[in-house]
DNA sequence: ATTAGCACTCTTATCATCAGAGTGCTAATG
DNA sequence: CATTAGCACTCTGATGATAAGAGTGCTAAT
């Protein structure tokens, strides 16, 4: 366990917030200046020299000036820095960016992913609230002609989610009625996890009493269930990252690029929601694409409609006290937007 | 009007190819080997300095090989470049990947980008058929309970629209059946376009009989119509661009990158649909960011259900003899899967 | 414990040099 | 007259030398 005096953590705190804004390695004279207290610009590298040797900052080169190790922003964000308050400015942009009107929760979420990368000019992540306690609380077949039939599934937090099939021969609403009538009597009511399990097991069979072929209408039931249970996960400003990376070469670009496409291995790295706000810097994330990078996930809490998730990935260099501060601020703006548009569903 | 002679025309047609491959300016020396006639390099020489006049080839620096220039490519397009017959390997992966069941136009307009941006390396556009002739063929308001209502509109060709809304007070489907039958009774069979200009002058009066409030119905109904009447446009392979650009400046590569987010003006720079396959060549193009890109573009003709286009952007340097192929080919793929596919609701 | 001073190291920019590739021109050739 | 061999000339790109600037580590003095 490491303990730094006083003058060293001011000191390194000095360096991360130098390097973080500059960019450029820290020098002992320039922090001369910075320092609070009077002492020379040789005491200044005596005390760097330990806290080289206890691996918190790095040399470049031989003779250059410092930044901080990956061990060194770690012990910073653990002991030294103070979430910063958020600006009024920034507050009001989330208020009024969550303020309008929603439809739908994938809309807010995804909404928020947008605001969270203008405000921190990073790429960021929002992943919406577990559906794991979601349950069916309706289901449609609504003929269209044109041998189309939509098939509407509706949550009891009131997601809806549809998708229109084409079939073989025209089907009036008489004919589906059973069949709506079948589910409604059996599955309204249980969590989308057990409607999933029972779709492989028992409902097949008992559907063969109303319907001749069932497999044509289990495959449009199993598929707009599965779209409805699956997580939904959303990235903002995959543009900043021209911003921030410091990657020349434009194959890694575009791997690292693809990568913010790619939904499940995100979804992976941010991991389940789990308690406030975590700090992952550098090879700490993993994913070896982003082991330059910095990760800051939050997770907000809409009481028994479970958690959801925001993140940040910038660079390891990001203003930490800030983008904590902002973080916070995010969760519990969200979390309150959430509970509110839940109130609807909940009479 | 240029003419070139025999000679010249095969030496133009050499340096295309070679840089084309090779990405190299192309000198005397390595012509000599490729060409069918026997000259030697001095020659060659004083054919491209006649070349270089004619402004059909440019060096990159004084004393460097030629490559082609805009007028060259044009040239070298117009004049001398015979469509490559499709690779079969080519065509058994269109027409599988078009094979495919779909349960939307808009699926397979989306996913013929995808596979002409893999076939391709390029990055690519498609523009479903113009929707001028849609005609509205259905229309239904579905309460999901919970203070939501489902709006779907069904086109002739079969599209099919929706969109949720939260509404104050919950509706039986009772209280909405005399505005769906009004909707049916007077606007079935119209023109979207149509639709859309009554809903600006008489429908609000008309429904105002039926309804006591009928702004929130008519926003309701005005949304999802403008949706189904929008045009669609579907880009893929963006990610491609890293592949072909010779742009380094990362601030350049981000805002070429945002162009391809922006479908609006890219439908602008792709044109309505026109005749044929088109080839736009550097600043051809109609958009200063393409300046140094080539755009192919190809016009589909589903016979009344109106016209799409798909289109391809690549750099300058493109093999445009398999390209020009390819965009035939898969021209008539998509055109045949269509009218397959409208067949459907000609019933 | 702190500091001044200095030798040392490493980066970065600038400049000269040189081989390689290609051109244009001239004079010779069929 | 078209073609060609030969040669001087130009430009690029890689390599290496040089010098200024920034920063360090160490020593000796306070």
């Amino acid at each position: 366990m490491i303990t730094l005096t006083e003058r060293q953590s001011l000191i390194l705190k000095a360096i991360v917030r130098d390097y973080t804004e500059g960019g450029n390695p820290v020098g002992s004279k320039s922090l001369v200046q910075e320092l609070p207290m009077k002492v020379s610009s040789a005491t200044i590298r005596n005390e760097m020299a330990r806290l080289e040797d206890l691996g918190l900052i790095v040399k470049t080169h031989l003779s250059s000036g410092r930044i901080p190790s990956i061990k060194g922003y770690r012990y910073y964000v653990d002991h030294i820095l103070k979430p910063e308050k958020v600006d009024g400015q920034d507050l009001k942009v989330i208020q009024h960016s969550l303020g309008g009107e929603f439809h739908k929760i994938d809309e807010i979420v995804a909404q928020s992913a947008d605001i969270l990368s203008q405000l921190t000019s990073y790429t960021t992540f929002t992943l919406r609230p577990e559906l794991k306690d979601s349950r069916l609380s309706g289901f449609r077949l609504v003929p269209l002609g044109n041998h189309q039939v939509m098939a509407i599934l509706v949550t009891n937090n009131g997601d809806v989610e549809n998708q229109t099939f084409t079939i073989p021969n025209d089907l009036t609403g008489d004919e589906l009625e059973p069949v709506v009538r079948f589910i409604d009597d059996q599955l309204i009511g249980l969590p989308l996890q057990d409607v999933l399990r029972k779709l492989q097991k028992e409902i097949p069979l008992k559907l063969a009493k109303y319907l001749q072929d069932p497999d044509g209408f289990l495959d449009i039931f199993g598929s707009v269930l599965s779209k409805a249970a699956s997580e939904r996960f959303y990235v903002g400003g995959k543009l900043n990252l021209f911003n921030y990376t410091n990657q020349q070469n434009p194959k890694e670009l575009q791997s690292l690029y693809s990568l913010l496409d790619q939904t499940d291995s995100l979804a992976n790295v941010i991991g389940p929601p789990g308690q406030h706000i975590q700090v992952r810097i550098g090879n700490e994330i993993t994913n070896d694409l982003l082991k330059d990078y910095s990760l800051i996930t939050a997770t907000y809490d809409v009481d028994r409609h479970g958690k959801g998730m925001i993140a940040i990935l910038g660079p390891t260099a990001m203003p930490y006290s800030r983008m904590i501060g902002l973080m916070g601020a995010f969760q519990r703006e969200l979390a309150r937007k959430l509970l509110d548009y839940y109130r609807y569903f909940d009479e």
